[in-house]
DNA sequence: TCTGGGGTCCTAGGACCC
DNA sequence: TCTGGGGTCCTAGGACCC
């Protein structure tokens, strides 16, 4: 290599980015233990809500081959032969001992992202010369926050967030790392090699679909994918892929994001225990969930224009009648108001509902997207028999019984009706249009 | 009998406008 | 009335993440 092409490379890895991705292992385990220091070494899950199914395993039972999402009652007996101890989730502990982490990480680097209530990305180039080395840097972070909230933690180094993604999971899988990897330290032969032996599903962006189509065509490895051109991904894929392959290559296309976007939507809903069979214990449960959601909404000082209720019945039981149904309720204007919100969602709920039914499901979604109101429909019943036209007049009837002067968005798109027919009105200034019913034309 | 609860981004394709 | 290209906006649905 040239003098001046050193130089510039030298130049380009001193501002080239190197992230730290730190996950706390077993994460609602883990917090368990800290309190209940017994637990240490038993063979134990943290169950989901109604305790459903296992949420999170600690690593005897991940070797035992039980898969995250395993439902409890399928996992009776391997749990008795060997002693599996369940606990409830408990999300107000973990969301403050969440929050002990990301302290402690601060104090390494204000550049950090808080990626899920487990990991957080830190950018470390700026602050590794306060070290020996990454490694160095990384056992200090590890130390620290097992220290002060008693928490293990992996930490992984990497160019791109993929690739941080892609040491993290070495270090937490192969003990010769002691809990910390550095893919970019690493010679080029010995991270090829631990390429190939890293199934390609494993890495941070490719699902359970990706996955299959990719070994389909012979990509079974990450560094099988690393061999592929990221054009040709790119045409398969999309540019999701694309850019995928990029970061695996050391190009960072992700950066950090620092300060975490407004929510576009808030979720909040529950499965029941038992099924319900009545609209007013639905009902009850949909209030719960707005109270929920607007205290979210509140949380993040943002109002919402519209909100969607939802009910359904259980799907893993296919022989019982399924019934899956949601609708948009537009707000007359954009409001954080518990009151207002329940009065809609309930609205709501009175006209999806149908006896008969065993409903497993219900809850609420706030619509977010620049504060307008914003009309959703899907109403999955009938659309097979009564096609869509029908489907959406229903949709709009039902709306407007309520609202009156119903502010439908895009209530034309998909149904065979022209532009005439529709007349609708529309500005800039304001994108939703506004109609009657009595003023929509019988669909074709 | 018993199967979580959140979220994000991207693409395809229709309607519409000029 | 027909044809059509270029562009925007919108929704549904798929795929992914923890």
């Amino acid at each position: 290599m040239l003098a001046a092409e050193m130089a510039s490379e030298m130049k380009l890895n001193s501002t080239n980015p190197l992230f730290a991705l730190v996950d706390v292992n077993n994460f609602y385990v883990s917090c368990e233990r800290v309190f209940q220091p017994k637990l240490e070494e038993v063979p134990m899950v943290v169950l989901s809500n109604n305790d459903g199914c296992a949420v999170a395993r600690s690593a005897e039972v991940k070797a035992l081959g039980v898969k995250m999402g395993t439902p409890w009652f399928q996992m009776q007996e391997l749990a008795k032969k060997h002693g599996i101890q369940a606990y409830s989730s408990n999300y107000t502990l973990y969301g403050d001992m969440s929050s002990r982490v990301v302290q402690v990480l601060k104090t390494f680097t204000p550049n950090l992202e808080v990626y899920s209530i487990d990991e957080s990305f830190l950018q470390i180039e700026t602050v590794l010369k306060q070290y020996q080395d990454t490694i160095e840097l990384g056992q200090q972070i590890k130390g620290q926050v097992k220290d002060t909230t008693g928490l293990p933690v992996c930490v992984g180094i990497g160019a791109s967030k993929t690739l941080a993604k892609l040491a993290n999971h070495l270090a937490k899988k192969h003990k010769q790392f002691a809990g910390v990897c550095d893919v970019n330290a690493m010679a080029k032969e010995e991270l090829y090699q631990w390429m190939s032996e890293t199934e390609v599903g494993d890495v941070w962006g490719v699902g359970r679909q990706i996955a299959r189509k990719l070994k389909a065509q012979d990509i079974q490895s990450v560094f099988d994918l690393l061999q592929a051109s990221p054009q040709a991904m790119r045409q398969q894929f999309g540019v999701v892929m694309e850019r995928l392959c990029y970061e695996l290559h050391g190009t960072s296309c992700l950066q950090l994001e620092e300060v975490a976007p407004a929510k576009q939507q808030i979720i909040a809903s529950r499965s029941f225990g038992k099924p319900v069979l009545n609209q007013a214990e639905l009902a009850q449960s949909v209030a719960t969930h707005v109270a929920r959601a607007a205290e979210k909404l509140r949380g993040q000082n943002s109002t919402t224009g519209a909100l969607t209720v939802f009910i359904q019945t259980n799907p893993f039981k296919p022989n019982e009648p399924q019934h899956h149904q949601s609708i948009t309720m537009p707000l007359a204007e954009s409001t954080d108001n518990t009151l207002t919100l329940t009065n809609a969602a309930l609205a709501g709920l009175k006209k999806i509902y149908q006896p008969n039914f065993r409903y497993k499901k219900a809850g609420v979604i706030l619509n977010l997207i620049g504060d307008k109101p914003m009309m959703q429909q899907s109403l999955f019943e009938d659309v097979e028999s009564k096609g869509r036209s029908a489907h959406l007049m229903k949709a709009v009837d039902q709306i407007n019984t309520r609202f009156g002067n119903a502010v439908i968005r895009s209530a034309a798109a998909g149904t065979n009706a022209t532009k005439q027919e529709w007349q609708m009105r529309s500005s800039n200034k304001s994108p939703n249009y506004t109609t009657r019913w009595d003023e929509l034309p019988v669909a074709r």
